[in-house]
RNA sequence: UGGGGUGUCGCCAAGCGGUAAGGCAACGGAUUUUGAUUCCGUCAUACGGAGGUUCGAUCCCUCCCACCCCAGCCA
């Protein structure tokens, strides 16, 4: 089972800044954290993070947390706390004794917050929620102070235990720092450090009605941590000024910086935590979990391996730029993490009987075939022969164009491992449709070897023995959205793709694969990536696609585009 | 004349004053019992634009342009 990061970790800012913080001896130990909020499931730009922030501190020695942003608990659920435990693991990052919540911190917090009122630095304001926007200002003109923005300290301190004590409904009142209603930084005007919220938090329960906000719980949670670099994205640049502002206001043990970087977007997905919960709230999608989803669950199911998932994020590096990766780049990822081991095995996906004429009737035989082309170590396995065949229908044209190499009427292709046949005659329904195929075989080319008169073939196919293939559902899976930039006219729900799931019920594969385990991966040669899904039985197997194999011939058959 | 960011090949992305890495994609060609893999080769006189400093600038300065983020008691 090995499972290491098959890419070496890129050099990158963020990694420069530590590399020199450690030079410095400003940092002893690297400490970082990962901070998911637990209202969702983890995606691919979660991914980005968890390997970033993991990652460096794995390279410098030191140590990443993982730490539950639950501040908010009308949104948060035990459901994704464990779930995200869950993934992280999975993706192949381990926090050891370090798992923490900000929740853990709501006493500590709440001691800042009085030592913030009584430096001055902070009051309860009861201005109405749709007054304090007013009063905020806008991006180009200065807010206006509060009415309530001087109150003495102890009427403060009191209120503040009164909002604590649950004496006030939701939105009555919140504590607010005192820092500058005029400045440019919308952040620095007397931002909002907790509000009242009667709820149930799914870890403090009701012993909590107030709670902080991200900017007055994150900084303060990373200082207890002792958090070295806490990087996040980009959006929360316009925070670090009230961040620093907070942590030099505070008798906190550790003064914890703040780095940015450029989240995950790619082509044809979106990341949005928002419309991931619509989708799965209003049944686009079979779940969290579905394959097309981009969360770490879903490409979980898909038959993505962990590694395909570190080696993306590896090579898409970490900036500063805002970007749009090509969907490819994880295409190629996944192909380049499977191709080396993943065995190789036949299925047929929408079946073609093929009939060997001069083959005797009632005869079987046995071949091997080869489990991996590249790695002789595999072995191989037994595979049946008989009179009738399935054959993969794009692999026959009555009429085939110039370039089209497997069989036609008159043609000779090799069935991989078996032997060369010929198409001789079709047969069709009344309604015209062909329902199978006459060959002849030569006996002389058994196992796919050559003949003696060394004729050559274009083509080699995968098939299987009618008499022994199992039925098996096959699920092709694309684009969730179709078209490069979904969420660009912001409705990506617009976009969402009719065709993002085919169900393909006829399928047959080898027998051996009635048993495949669920999610390991396997190649259908010439096809693509598979592994079996968990909706699948012995009798009747189902299988997701992992990703398709690249096919210069697609190409062919439609070129431009 | 709000604040904060970013602009290097179709898509990511190195580069940190000395004359444009790499990956994906694409395109040739070789090998091939997967039109796969592998292998070889091609693919930015050019770094958003205009000035300037310098022997020399993608890297420094000035101005301009474009795009992104911020007006939640979300994170």
């Amino acid at each position: 089972m090995a499972d290491t990061t098959t890419t070496e970790p890129g050099r990158d800012f963020i990694r420069d800044i530590v590399q020199a913080d450690v030079d410095a001896g400003r940092a002893q130990v690297v400490v970082t954290r990962f901070p998911p909020e637990p209202n969702g499931f983890l995606h691919l730009g979660h991914a980005k993070s968890i390997c970033l922030n993991f990652g460096v501190a794995q390279e410098f020695g030191g140590r990443c947390h993982l730490r539950f942003d639950d501040t908010n608990p009308v949104k948060e659920e035990q459901l994704f706390i464990d779930a995200i435990q869950r993934d992280v693991e999975w993706l192949g990052f381990h926090w050891g004794e370090h798992l923490y919540h900000a929740s853990d911190y709501f006493e500590q917090l709440y001691r800042w917050a009085e030592h913030l009122i009584r430096s001055g630095d902070a009051y309860v304001d009861d201005t109405p929620p749709d007054r304090m926007r007013a009063q905020r200002g806008t991006l180009t003109e200065p807010g206006q102070n509060s009415p309530h923005r001087y109150r003495s300290v102890e009427e403060n301190l009191a209120l503040f235990q009164d909002m604590r004590a649950g004496k006030f409904a939701n939105g009555a009142c919140v504590l607010r720092a005192k820092i500058d209603m005029a400045s440019g930084n919308m952040n620095l005007r007397d931002p909002v450090l907790y509000r009242i919220l009667h709820a149930t938090h799914p870890r403090t329960g009701d012993a909590w009605c107030i709670y902080p906000t991200y900017d007055f719980a994150h900084g303060q949670s990373d200082a207890i941590e002792g958090i070295t670099h806490s990087v996040c994205t980009l959006e929360f640049e316009d925070h670090k000024p009230l961040y620093d502002w907070l942590i030099a206001r505070l008798p906190v043990p550790a003064r914890p910086r703040q780095y940015e970087f450029a989240r995950l977007n790619m082509t044809y997905t979106v990341l949005s935590k928002r419309i991931l919960t619509g989708l799965v709230r209003d049944g686009h999608v079979s779940g969290w979990d579905d394959p097309r989803m981009p969360t770490l669950a879903g490409i979980r199911r898909r038959g993505v391996p962990a590694t395909a998932l570190r080696d993306f994020v590896a090579r898409v590096g970490v900036a500063r730029a805002n970007s749009v990766v090509d969907v490819q780049m994880l295409d190629a990822a996944i192909r380049d993490a499977l191709n080396p081991t993943a065995p190789r095995r036949m299925a047929v996906l929408r079946p073609l009987k093929l009939i060997i004429d001069n083959y005797p009737e009632g005869r079987t035989e046995t071949l091997e075939a080869i489990d991996h082309p590249d790695d002789p170590s595999q072995g191989t396995r037994p595979i049946s022969f008989g009179r009738e065949l399935y054959v993969e229908q794009d692999d026959f044209m009555e009429n085939p164009p110039k370039k089209f190499y497997r069989l036609s009427p008159g043609k000779e292709v090799r069935l991989r491992y078996g032997y060369y046949v010929t198409c001789q005659s079709v047969e069709k329904a009344p309604d015209g449709t062909v329902v199978a195929l006459h060959c002849t075989y030569d006996p002389q080319t058994r196992g796919g070897n050559a003949p003696p008169d060394g004729r050559k073939v274009q083509a080699t196919l995968h098939w299987l023995a009618a008499a022994d293939a199992v039925p098996a559902e096959i699920r092709l899976y694309s684009h969730l959205f179709d078209r490069p930039d979904p969420g660009a006219d912001g409705d990506a729900m617009a976009h969402l793709a009719t065709d993002s799931m085919e169900v393909l019920t006829g399928a047959f594969v080898e027998p051996a694969l009635a048993a495949a385990p669920v999610g390991t991966p396997v190649q259908f040669e010439r096809v693509g990536y598979f592994c079996a899904d968990p909706d699948g039985t012995p009798a009747r197997p189902v299988f997701n696609r992992t990703v398709g194999l690249r096919d210069s011939f697609a190409k062919v058959k439609t070129p431009g585009r």
